[in-house]
DNA sequence: TGTTAGCACTCACTTCTTTGGAGTGCTAAT
DNA sequence: ATTAGCACTCCAAAGAAGTGAGTGCTAACA
């Protein structure tokens, strides 16, 4: 099979943008007053066809126009978007007043993503992948119960209240928190593992018991993946005819709702060490009930090793220029919201 | 105007129960069939007559079946739904190994509650209305950043972190600890007022000023009114074809996905002192949107004064009787789940 | 040899009409 | 007071027909 020579990607690329914008089949005609190289109509159909043959576009149907097939969105992208630079986007104002946890920036990154975008969004924590343990402290909240509060790397709060089952006085805890404190700190999580525990145990002497119950609830805190993923703007998917019959539609925003489906495809984007911005077109996406779409996604880091995914979901015609530029800037600002503390 | 006889309640009943099973305007034949006076087409067409002068169901066109008005559903939620006690729900075993954290069980209830029901769900976190101070801790985290640690009863945990911009050592620490443990212990959120404060800063004597910056974050940070609102089954509207078309069903999901216009309903279903169960038939409900939907709220109390309500949206022929008695079922469990921590 | 004009053909969409059926209201008989 | 019967209404589903965008192919042209 022959590749593509310089006037078929022409077409091809007039025949890409100008769906993207109109979201309906092209036809020869468009194409033939589109491109700047002046050819009939009747050529544009002939080299169509070629572009067809070679499985770059589609009919979806006898005499209709053609639509970009996953083969044709994934050469666009890959080879007709030259990346260049964005203005700085308007996220920038709100980099300004950052609000205070978290939780609700990142809600709101998705919110502001979505809007400007018109696109469904989706955003992680940050994953500790080598977080580091900064705090260690237990109090106690009453006489049955222990309160474990773990300060990771970036300021990022954990908290378990832990049941007692025997009476523990305050001279003790204060011992504990030591041990805890000098052992745990500025350990990640791959590094707490048995040895530690049990050597932890050994320095607990009489309190060993104590101090297993609650080393486990610390572990267990943790390592406990709060993989939690925001998403937004689910409802722009309506503004799609091609995504928004009942059937295809429900689908989308129940795999945005149940959050879990999406976990997915945050592992396999996390995995992907390069360049940080992944586009799955159609199939190729991991997420089944996304086979009509197309999903960006890209890692922001928070150079203590904590990575986070951020992602957009829309139709295959989506703009994928405006889109990957949002997304580049939007990485590199999330770095320094959480960068520096308040 | 005259009262509803016997018989015109009866025939409204069937025809509400059958509407409501069907989805479809229901005619003379099939009630005729269906309630066990039996009485011709013809004689319930006249009954059916007066219904509609009455206002309790109207026809969507000449010549179609009835359908019950908002006014016919009230008369049904009011009066002929006898609320016969329900068996214990599936809840239960659920209960037993209840999940960590409010948030995630929260989550869980709504999610359930959803799958069970097939109606979309929200649930709030319990509002602290007069929730009180257990339990306060202080800890350097470094030498610029100061942790507060609030716990709640009902065992609630907020932390911040408070930027400090003078040194700290450990002794006075320890003594604001006890200052403010004295202090704030036992007092609910509207007895924190600027009288304990500066008399706490006037205790604090020369540390006064690190005092205040940490009280008004320890204000800040109790009365931060999280009123977190989680949703679930958003997409099960697309079950009732009457709420599906594109437009509606995206304006719904929308409301439920922007929480934050639910909030309306919560706040007011709160203030709600009665019974306990609340049910918004289409205009009745404070949310435009929903103006084709009907909302039964119920309200959950933690016993210290947190109220939290668990809120069922459905399309108007939802089935009444199972979605209260679920509602009943669910708020007693939700007590007890959180009244006996882990 | 590459390009183009022309033409017959396909097929989704829209609009209009037809038809069937469910349902009503009214009247007259029981 | 109840019911059978009938004419009438109106939605919804099913055809029927016209429209237009688009294609493939062939033959002519530079």
């Amino acid at each position: 099979m022959e590749e593509l020579d310089d006037r078929k990607i022409k077409i091809l690329d007039a025949i890409i943008r100008t769906y993207l914008e109109t979201g309906e089949p092209v036809g020869s005609r468009t194409i033939s007053k589109y491109t700047d190289l002046n050819l009939s109509s009747a050529t544009i159909r002939n080299e169509m066809s070629d572009l067809e043959e070679l499985g770059y576009i589609v009919q979806p149907h006898t005499s209709a126009g053609r639509i970009p097939s996953d083969k044709g969105y994934r050469f666009y992208v890959d080879h007709l978007l030259l990346n260049k630079e964005k203005e700085i986007s308007d996220m920038k104002e709100f980099v300004i007043e950052h609000t205070e946890r978290m939780e609700q920036v990142l809600k709101q990154v998705a919110k502001m993503l979505a809007q400007t975008t018109n696109y469904a969004t989706m955003i992680t924590t940050p994953k500790s992948t080598g977080g580091k343990v900064k705090f260690v402290q237990l109090s106690l909240v009453d006489e049955a119960q222990l309160l474990a509060v773990i300060v990771m790397d970036g300021n990022l709060v954990k908290n378990k209240i832990i049941p007692l089952n025997q009476e523990l006085d305050n001279e003790t805890l204060l011992k504990l928190n030591i041990l805890l404190n000098s052992t745990l700190n500025g350990l990640s999580i791959p590094e707490i593992n048995l040895g530690t525990i049990s050597r932890l145990k050994e320095q607990a002497g009489e309190y060993s018991d104590i101090v297993g119950i609650v080393l486990d609830g610390v572990a267990e805190t943790i390592s406990r993946e709060e993989l939690e993923i925001y998403t937004s703007g689910a409802t722009n998917i309506f503004k799609y005819p091609e995504l928004s019959d009942t059937q295809k539609a429900s689908e989308l925003i129940y795999a945005l709702e149940e959050k879990q489906q999406l976990a997915s495809l945050v592992t396999e984007s996390l995995q992907n060490e390069n360049t940080g911005i992944q586009v799955y077109i159609g199939d190729e996406s991991p997420i089944q009930t996304m086979k009509d779409c197309s999903v960006v996604t890209a890692t922001y880091e928070l150079g203590d090793g904590m990575k986070g995914s951020v992602g957009i979901i829309g139709p295959k015609r989506m703009d994928y220029e405006k889109v990957m530029g949002h997304l580049k800037d939007l990485t590199s600002q999330l770095d320094s919201i959480f960068k520096k503390p308040t």
